[in-house]
DNA sequence: AATTATTGCTTGCATATCGCCAGCAAAATT
DNA sequence: AATTTTGCTGGCGATATGCAAGCAATAATT
C-alpha cells in the first residue's frame, strides 16, 4: 500500500498520490461537510464501499494527510482528521469546485448553486482561507 | 462510456469527470509538455498503455475538455488539442504542483526543482497565466 | 512504383481494483 | 444482561488497468 512515483514531474507527483477516485472526496467531506468517523463517512451522500473507505483512510493516514485519534471520552470511536498536509489540499478543492461551476453546469445543471458559491466564483483564497480556517478552529475546540 | 454524477457537490462532481488515474495525467502533457498526438502520449514518462490512453482521450473528447483534429497537411496523425475547458484546469494542474512542491519532497525528494517552481512558489496566479498564454499562442500559430 | 516505417488504433488475456453484502468483535447504551 | 452502535474484515462478481501482439491506412524512403 505505498506509492509510487511514476516520474519527478510536480504535477503528476500530486495525482500519484491523490488521483485517486475517491482520496479528495473523503478530504473534502472532511473539510467541507465536518465527517470525521468511520460512520459519517458511510453516510455520506457519496458512499463508499467500507472495506474501500478502511484501505483509504489507512492510505490517508500513511501519508500524513490524516491523523487518526480518538475522542478523549470515548475508546471505540476513532476520529478522523487533517494534518497540515491535508489541509493544504483546500486550494486544490476549491478550484475543482470553481471549474464545475464554469464548466460543468451545462452537463450537470442540478450542481449546488446558493451563497457559498457566489464567494467561491468572487473570491477563490478567500473562500479557501475561511474553509481552511473554518477547520482550524474545529480541531483546537476539540482537544 | 458517459459519467455518472453522485451528487449534487460542486467539490466532487469535478472529481466524476477529471478524477481519475489518468485524466489529469493526459492534460498536463497536453498542456506542460506540448505534447498533441497519439505517439506523443505513449512516450511520455508517464507511459499510458495504448488501449487506456484510446479510452481516456476519447473520454476526453466527449466531455469537450479536449479536440481531436488533424493538420492541414498530414491525413494520418491527428491532433489532440484542448479546448477552454480543458484550459481552465491549469489552476487545479497548478495547485497540485503547488502541493507536491511543499508537502511530497520529503517522500519523493526528486521531484523537479528548477527556475519555474521558483515562479511557482512565489506567484501561482502568474505561473498559471503564463502557462495558459503559451498554450493558447501554440494553438494560434497551429492554424 | 514498390518497399518500408510510422501512426493510431483494436483485441485478447492476465491482474488489480472496486463495490456490494454479510458478518463480527469490542465498546457503548439501554 | 441484552441490545445497539461503531469500525472494521472477507468473499465474490464486476469493472478497470496493463501488457503484448497485431493491423490497416498514410507517409516517407528508395
Amino acid at each position: 500500500m505505498d506509492v509510487k512515483f511514476k516520474c519527478n514531474c510536480p504535477f503528476t507527483s500530486a495525482l500519484d498520490v491523490v488521483g485517486d477516485k475517491w482520496l479528495l472526496v473523503i478530504v473534502k467531506q472532511m473539510l467541507i461537510e465536518g465527517k470525521e468517523t468511520f460512520k459519517d463517512f458511510t453516510e455520506a451522500d457519496e458512499a463508499i464501499a467500507t472495506n474501500i473507505l478502511t484501505a483509504k483512510l489507512k492510505f490517508l493516514e500513511e501519508m500524513g494527510i490524516v491523523i487518526k485519534t480518538q475522542r478523549p471520552d470515548n475508546k471505540k470511536t476513532n476520529l478522523y482528521l487533517l494534518t497540515e498536509k491535508g489541509l493544504a489540499l483546500t486550494s486544490v478543492l476549491v478550484e475543482l469546485a470553481f471549474w464545475s461551476d464554469k464548466h460543468l453546469r451545462d452537463i450537470h445543471p442540478t450542481i449546488v448553486n446558493g451563497e457559498e458559491m457566489e464567494l467561491l466564483r468572487n473570491d477563490k483564497t478567500t473562500f479557501a482561507r475561511v474553509i481552511e480556517n473554518r477547520y482550524r478552529e474545529k480541531l483546537t475546540s476539540l482537544f
